[in-house]
DNA sequence: CCAACCATGTAAGCTGTTACATGATTGA
DNA sequence: TCAATCATGTAACAGCTTACATGGTTGG
């Protein structure tokens, strides 16, 4: 089955810890997560999707009538594959949002060395993203109208902060550990 | 009725120069403009919403087969009261992109202050963001997990970097004129 | 002449939006 | 007790994705 970006950015909050479906509305109507719909017609019909694969299973508290989302075995190894797909430069490109999510979701999942493994690929699109933008705008820069100009360099400069990131996270990450 | 995202970028590519849908598709799939769909079941159906709403009208060229989109003045109303909207801080901390595309867009159509304005606004929008999540990791930071605290550490470094865009851009602006 | 690209389109299926509905629980 | 919030859901609708289909044009 094909899993959506609601469906692993909810795995990976169920992954954290178990919640009901309210609970993870809240987190996407209230935290930095808000990119994704909080909208009762999105998340129900998404949970029971996810269910119904057998990547997560609703448990009743005992006496209460309220369910909680757990994340099952196949669940965890959905969100692990997801994991440990390298970036593409597209994916870079158009949902960096979603691959900082990812790098969140993983701390509990992946070994370290995975992790680096997973900022060093990051990088490297990175750097081949900020050398081609820069390429682009020393030689192509000035023929450009005056705002394309100036929104390509906010592209750039967007790209080379997460470059930045990359790097120092690589740093600290290591020395973590 | 109402504009989507893409309606508003074919709506603006179209302000740009006239083109045919052909050549839409290709400037969502080969440029930075790509967070937009470039499949015909996507474009075509929306080129002709916007014509049957009479935001843009398709010509012929004389004896050619080939046709070309036009804007309409209602097409230009309603792209100038889109620029014009103020951004507000869910629109920056959840699309940017759809504000630096406006930016792109808006040189053609809009007079020098009122670029101004709506750069000054983003500004303003920015610096709150960006003294809030100041705020929170300064705060908050230390008790978050370390994945979770690294990439908030991204979210904030990219606002911080879109200020700075901002920052020097209403200065190069003023400047040109 | 054949492959690649130009150029436009349709149909099925899925997902998300919007809006509405229901009932339980909590706090003032 | 009344409003707000908790908590879950459904139904209509719109839009996008995927996949398929069609025919024209161009270059090797």
């Amino acid at each position: 089955m094909k899993i959506t970006q609601l469906d692993y950015a909810l795995l990976g909050l169920i992954n954290e810890s178990p919640r009901s479906g309210y609970a993870l509305r809240k987190v996407f109507e209230t935290t930095a997560l808000g990119n994704y719909s909080s909208s009762p017609g999105a998340i129900y019909p998404a949970l029971r999707r996810l269910e119904k694969n057998n990547l997560i299973q609703s448990r009743k508290e005992e006496g209460s009538t309220k369910a909680k989302y757990f994340i099952s075995n196949a669940g965890q190894s959905s969100l692990k594959d997801w994991f440990l797909e390298e970036p593409t430069r597209e994916e870079v490109e158009k949902r960096l949002d979603l691959i900082i999510l990812k790098f969140a979701f993983m701390e509990q999942l992946l070994a370290t060395q995975e992790v680096l493994g997973f900022l060093s690929g990051l990088q490297k699109i990175l750097q081949q993203v900020v050398t081609g933008y820069d390429a682009f705008y020393a030689t192509k820069g000035e023929e450009l109208p005056t705002h394309g100009r100036l929104a390509f360099k906010h592209g750039l400069m967007s790209y080379r902060s997460s470059l930045d990131w990359c790097e120092t996270t690589l740093l600290e990450i290591k020395k973590l550990n």
